[in-house]
DNA sequence: TATGAATGAGTTTTCATTCAT
DNA sequence: AATGAATGAAAACTCATTCAT
């Protein structure tokens, strides 16, 4: 056996992140086997250890070691160490999923809303550093293991309509140029709000400065934002 | 996995490492001892193999083998795998400085400096993809190897010099808005610059465009330019 | 590398190392080529190393590194590893023999005469902890190397002549009883000076008690005369 | 040199290992997963690899070839090698204590007592080659192994209390003079014991006898009994 | 469903020794 | 006589994965 990819459960989508309790069996809270919980449990263990040591450097066994169960476990749900991986994005991109859905962007203002959505990117990088860090291992393995997952490309595509919606109301608006593609923007914003997350232990010794400290969160939000706005503006 | 030691090039993506055949053995082709020649030809090779396959990934015998040296030699001159790793670092931090003299922004207009910077920092991460991910595979190790190389601040603190400069002589000549911070605009010239290498694999799979296509390259370069200069300019 | 300088003196306490320097090339003190200065010096670099290491602990390169020459004149000079070791052992027993021809013992009344035996086995045993080391190093390897050190049998026939005379005339006077093996006394004489020195560590560690601790030094010395004279004196 | 695995016992004389074979798979002895059956073999055939070559003359590679399980299992239960070396430090001050609860000294009179006392320790480490020899070991890297033993110093304050008692009934029924000091007795009774068995090679090849051999050991034995107790005994 | 023991194939590192200059 | 570079063989240690219970 290799892949184990039948074992990777349709995992819990729309669970977000934090996933402290969410007890749904609250029915018998003494089970003794939950093989949900299991899972979530190896899952959330796994994130951190992947998202802090990179697919090769993570260990099979400190994974295990932090988990309540045991080696086999993980693979008997997982199948192998990649299994395992790619569990782990899968469970990370559907996390985004759930929260995009409350800004209501297309219910905005172009600026605003263009605003909101810097904002929103801004702070789900700033927080989600597991997201982050996955991301870049990912681009250190070529990208190979996203590809297989089913969330990822859909996930793209709603943030490019949501900015080709807002664009094209900022045109007819006169707010925005009428020259910006929608895709290259999002690389705009992307960059913006990923790198002083990916980067920023090279950032920090280069400088002296941490990026996540919160009087510097807070400069940089505001710059972004204000690049972003300044970039896109139409100007007279 | 079974990556085996016949790979290490995931990432190459039909552009030739960058690494310049430093042929310095000037004098005579042949010599059998050739220390200089000897470290060189293991830095050369160590900087694909970590850049393509990360610190734990890399492997030791992997890099010797496409070595004309032995393993030995490797140990005999670094130490250790991550000694190995930080001359690495070293080289490729060293090889920025030399290009950045080159530039003489000093002596350009604020505005044509200012896109001068933003070209040379676009060009050069477009080029040397092993210095992206070198950075990349940093941040995933916390900076901790980095920290250690001499010539990693003084690097830095170059560049902001010379953003410290434009920036002055921008504002003097009432090009430029007064409430930039040096090492904030560094950090976004960088992330636009820093971003789409380094995330490129990610971008192309979500959106199917490849960032170093050529035609793509070229819009980003311009974007990026505009973008910067949106951001310093003085609005009117 | 890496290695480094660390090693090879866990174990001189203070003291240093009783190798005398002998500086016997006096007719020109600027010669760029001793060999025998340089044999000299690698050998007593050598004596501290094994000493303190063992033999199979301890490392050419670690000897080479603390020599003023380099590891090729270390094989020029003494062929392997193992000639070194042998080297350095006969050098060590050499320089017993020197020490023992002061002693006169024949000269002293047979109780006086024993004291002296036992005070200078003491004595010599107490400094001459790279000599103990070696003993102890050769049991571990089956005293394979020292049976090829040609002073090795000689030194000990000497001081057994010396024992033996030292009965007879106790014997002869009345102050000794006469069912004394002189070999036997030999080894029990040995066996009091040695242990002490041979395991001090273990000792230390069991008891808190260094026993080359001045204070503990003198007592155990004078305990040791005392034991050899009841155990030899004839009981009336 | 080039020891290999072959040997590994140039120093068993003769004599089996002392090393009991503890045959404790009471119930099932075919039982393939018996973690406890493994440790122990482990540790029954690290101790001979040890004790004849020294904790860096030992090859892990001979101790899991001599074992009936693979190297790696040396790792997971004990670490390192060096992880090993201390298990079997422990394993045999672990032994000792055992045995030396079997005397019931302190029925005994002082006189009977003191002999059965030094006829043990005699008895003891004639027996218990192993246990010398990685005495000896220990003591050239500096004791610092046993030093993490827990049950090292215990053992040691054993021996001293009863040596405390023996010379204080010795004294009260005026049999021993008053002014011996218990770990000094202690370390005069060791050094006696100890040395014939540590450095027996270095003898037998200094005086052409084997102090194994069973007249001469008989001889010894005799001898230092005598010794002890002429040192002790009060002189009228 | 769950577990601790076991493992083969790597992977890094070290070491005594020799070579070219 | 002297040197720094070079090396093959072996040694310690690690890792993802599977087995027996």
């Amino acid at each position: 056996m290799k892949k184990g990819s039948k074992a990777a459960e349709p995992d819990t989508n729309g669970i977000p992140s934090e996933t402290p309790r969410t007890d749904a069996r609250r029915s018998d809270a003494r089970r003794k086997y939950d093989p949900e919980q299991t899972k979530r449990n190896i899952l959330e263990v796994a994130t951190q250890e992947f998202s802090a040591m990179g697919l090769t450097g993570a260990r099979v066994d400190a994974i295990a070691e932090r988990t309540n169960t045991t080696k086999r476990m993980l693979y008997y749900y997982f199948g192998s160490k990649e299994g395992l991986y790619q569990a782990v994005l899968e469970k990370v991109y559907g996390d985004i999923r759930a929260l995009e859905q409350d800004l209501h962007i297309s219910e905005l203002d172009p600026v605003e809303g263009m605003r909101a959505l810097v904002e929103f990117t801004f702070d789900y990088h700033d927080r989600q550093r597991d997201f982050v860090r996955l991301v870049t291992i990912e681009n250190i393995h070529g990208a190979k293991y996203v590809e297989q997952v089913k969330t990822f490309k859909g996930r793209n595509v709603t943030v490019i309509h949501t900015i080709e919606d807002l664009l094209a109301r900022g045109i007819a608006s006169g707010q925005f140029r009428s020259d910006v593609d929608a895709i290259d923007l999002h690389l705009l914003i992307s960059s913006l709000c990923f790198h002083r997350v990916g980067n920023r232990h090279t950032f920090g010794t280069a400088f002296g400065r941490d990026p996540s400290h919160p009087r510097l969160r807070a400069r940089h939000r505001a710059m972004i934002v204000d690049a972003v706005l300044r970039f896109v503006r139409k100007e007279n």
